[in-house]
DNA sequence: TACACGATGTTGAGAGTTCAACAAACCGTT
DNA sequence: AACGGTTTGTTGAACTCTCAACATCGTGTA
């Protein structure tokens, strides 16, 4: 028995859709054009930024990054041809592999981080009241729980 | 002068990030396992089937579902290829070309409906109040407004 | 030690998207 | 009618992502 939408629920289904669809081009055309890398790319380099000597085994940077083993390993290898990303055998583990961020990776992030940021508050948060901006936070909170225990990524 | 988030605004916008990608992921990922189509085409059958005559322009359709002209090109040579769509030439413009829903592309529809509705239900729906419903329309609806106003797609 | 099983990371092919370039037809003006 | 500028839709190349297959190495067990 499909429990369909009712009109209200249809009507912000469209909502969410067109929002999401328009966001998300739109921070990742202007993070395209500023710094010539897609959003996904970006998330790599934040992630590696973040870790103790910039440094993380690519099974744990897949992780942090939204990102499938698959979609790194590619990605890592487009970013080490950028020259912002070099790979290191992993010590400990033989069949590891760790992603590094090079100093000139990490000036580039700095670089994109200043327009990104402005982007995201341009069409996100500067469209939003406080209150919806907290409304957002417990829904995205909700949404992300129960699709994390789905056990993805 | 760059307006960094502070700490909750980066708690609100990684949430956001985290939910969107996971559950574009999953909603995706079922729709493709259920029906072999990708989200982006399932949205092309969806704005067609409500056209009147099941057709439409090929501009007015891309308007309709998000899409590029170039996009949505590619996307019904596929759906072409898949016999869920076809292509006529437009009687009083002879640049233009008009899309049409097929029968079988209709039928294809309509199962493929059943199991995204369910999916939707269960990743979004499902997890929020009525409140919380109520307040995700009034946000997506700020943000696509500001979107719409920048002119794209 | 030897074996099965699981985890890590890479690879290649296929599919979808983007971007710029392009041909064709419309429109307004002269 | 002829011209320039605009709109429509397609194309091909480059890029990214997905998926399945694979080689490699760790881990627990007999």
């Amino acid at each position: 028995m499909t429990r369909w939408l009712d009109a209200g629920e249809q009507e912000v289904w469209r909502a969410f859709l067109e929002s999401h669809h328009r966001f998300f081009d739109q921070i990742g055309r202007e993070l395209n054009q500023d710094c010539g890398m897609p959003h996904a790319y970006y998330e790599v380099l934040v992630r590696l930024s973040e870790a103790p000597g910039r440094r993380l085994r690519m099974s744990e940077l897949a992780d942090r990054s939204q990102s499938s083993r698959s979609r790194l390993s590619h990605a890592v290898s487009r970013l080490e041809e950028s020259g912002w990303v070099r790979r290191e055998t992993c010590p400990s583990d033989a069949r590891g592999a760790e992603a590094v961020l090079t100093d000139e990776g990490f000036a580039v992030l700095e670089s994109a981080a200043r327009s990104h940021v402005e982007s995201v508050r341009r069409h996100l948060f500067d469209q939003l009241t406080a209150g919806q901006v907290r409304q957002l936070g417990e829904i995205s909170r909700a949404m992300r729980d129960h699709l994390r225990s789905l056990g993805g990524c």
